[in-house]
DNA sequence: AATCAAGTCCAAACCGCTTTGGACAAGGCA
DNA sequence: TGCCTTGTCCAAAGCGGTTTGGACTTGATT
């Protein structure tokens, strides 16, 4: 059932029935009603595509989701931003594109969506200390929405991004007051904005109260169960061992927990950790009372709102960039407590 | 730079260009070389939606993720299967649409997605028993394979799914034959079809060996670490407790461990743990030596394999629905061990 | 009564591609 | 030489919508 056939059941013409059913004023109420009867009655659907071809938009948003070759991981939370996203979409009639893409043909990607002009605008996964995607984008003039930021990158842009310096400032500060002085970071990829900022807000809180960092006590790896295992073991066999952890995911936040076990170390009172949670919707901090103490911003949130921004770009194109900082909560769990008293646990 | 555009440049006819790039043979060889040039030369892509619509063919391929609205959790062996099946279709030069839905109007998405024209095929994800989303499908007409299947589902149609009876009857076997007699099963929804079949093979296994299943000792939860925790939490403070527990997800089991581990049980001595596997890239099992004894099954790879099944589906209309069993590896970790001679672990 | 504006509808062009049905020239065959 | 293929190209008609530029009524205005 099309427009035309449609139409010809009416005894009207394609034109009035397209224009009753989106809404133009230069048709009578009465047959506007009779068309949108008849259009239920046959549960016609207009073809995207050709309103697509018709009107030039596309009426779908990218989402280019970079995977190295090297460490092919996924990032496990795109599934929730992806989902607070989709929600957005749907509400406004819009689909949701994925490009699972080696990272080394990305241009190409951004330059086809672009040109065979299948999708509005996209949103950036995963952006990188000066990152080339966000001057790529600009030049090509494509709408999009960074979730995180890059740093390095001058021109300006639109970004959603978790205040993360902030977050992992405030963590730190949180620990020292607890009497802690080793304080672990367990980040992810430093190439990564997002972890850089971290480190950023770590360091500073660390030179603020005069505290030397110790590169030993600094990891930059994929954030993974099993990469948080592995460093936190070999931190924990240090001689000056840390007493407190500063992870940055729950996922890597399982493999540490799995260190501290091993080694008989009890959480909350032998040794402290924070995680960031991200509120991925499978892997919860706790019921009421938190697991972990945490820095907590709901990813999905995140995918939710940067969706907004970027619909919100695409209806009005000639604004200036949008930018939105997040602050991420610091809440209280069970992982963090004083360090223990004069024993600081020595490996003998 | 369009079809028409790029025919005036070159003095031909839009036709020809046509077919030149789309490698019809009624073209001189030379100019189709002079065609790909200047195609190559002004970064020539054809408008996808115009090719949809002149040929009737999305070239997309939606997957449909549906969303129940109580517990809104987003499945996250999720990620890893549509990176699966993404690697498929850009191979292919398909593009993958997504929709998260809330379940109570799938029905409306499908019909949608059908009469708008918007995608070739779909990917069913999450089958259930009597699942209503196949019979609907077939009734529109849609080419679809479904990712696992669904148990009282009469008509025929396509589907990959790993052999989940058989690899949970294996598991429990292999517990059984390690003298484990009180074994645990923490399985998800059991609405869910995979969580149907497992329990299936876990009691088959059983009845097998004259053993009566325990309800107490069958639990079935949403995946997530929660739920994993508080089930087994409530399983070890029974007054005969399990010897061992069979998890159907690794995120589940990151609970259980920490329900084991808070009772001060060691993993593979005092209590053995069996997991379901999917190998997601974010949360691997051990390096080389797997961490769990867990019934191994690439998810990812599923995903790529179910994509080419759709794409092949698509290809050729006419033939019979497909259907492929993945049998799970069962992999032996560290999880697991005999069950304590004569001290079957008892609450006093 | 003539003019004008508003209301209601339609024909046709267009979006960018594919594809059908020739047109035309050159070469092969009788 | 005339006819038939074959090779090469093109004009034009779709695909299913939107949108421009009228056409025709009707009622109000002068």
């Amino acid at each position: 059932m099309n427009l035309k056939e449609l139409a010809l059941k009416l005894g009207l013409s394609p034109t009035t029935v397209s224009r009753a059913l989106n809404g133009y004023p230069e048709v009578n109420e009465a047959t506007r009603e009779r068309v949108m009867a008849a259009a239920k009655r046959h549960n016609y659907r207009p073809n995207t595509r050709a309103i697509s071809l018709a009107t030039g938009r596309a009426m779908a948003i990218g989402h280019v989701i970079p995977i190295t070759s090297k460490h092919e991981i996924v990032n496990p939370v795109f599934a929730d931003f992806i989902a607070g996203a989709g929600e957005t979409y749907s509400r406004n009639g819009y689909d949701m594109i994925l490009s699972i893409v080696p990272d080394d043909d990305e241009d190409r990607i951004y330059h086809d969506l672009r040109a065979r002009g299948t999708v509005d605008g996209i949103i950036v996964h995963g952006p990188r200390m000066n990152d080339p995607r966000l001057p790529l984008l600009t030049e090509i003039g494509f709408p999009f929405v960074v979730h995180g930021r890059a740093t390095g990158t001058s021109t300006p842009y639109s970004w959603l991004d978790v205040n993360n310096r902030r977050s992992f400032q405030r963590a730190t500060e949180f620990l020292l007051d607890l009497g802690h002085r080793r304080i672990a970071l367990i980040n992810g990829l430093e190439f990564m904005d997002f972890a850089i900022r971290r480190r950023t807000g770590y360091l500073d809180a660390l030179s603020t109260r005069g505290i030397a960092p110790d590169p030993v006590l600094m990891s930059s790896e994929e954030m993974t169960e099993l990469r948080g295992y592995r460093a936190a073991r070999a931190m924990l066999e240090l001689y000056h061992p840390p007493t407190a952890f500063l992870v940055s995911s729950m996922i890597s936040a399982l493999g540490v927990r799995r260190a501290v076990e091993e080694n008989n170390l009890r959480l909350g009172t032998d040794i402290s950790i924070i995680i960031h949670d991200d509120e991925l919707s499978y892997l919860k901090n706790g019921d009421d009372v938190p697991i972990y103490t945490a820095t907590r911003s709901s990813v999905r949130d995140a995918g939710r709102q940067t969706a907004e921004m970027l619909l919100d770009i695409i209806a009005h194109p000639e604004t200036a960039p949008q930018q939105r900082l997040l602050e991420a909560e610091l809440i209280i769990g069970q992982s963090t407590g004083p360090v223990p008293a004069g024993q600081t646990p020595h490996r003998t």
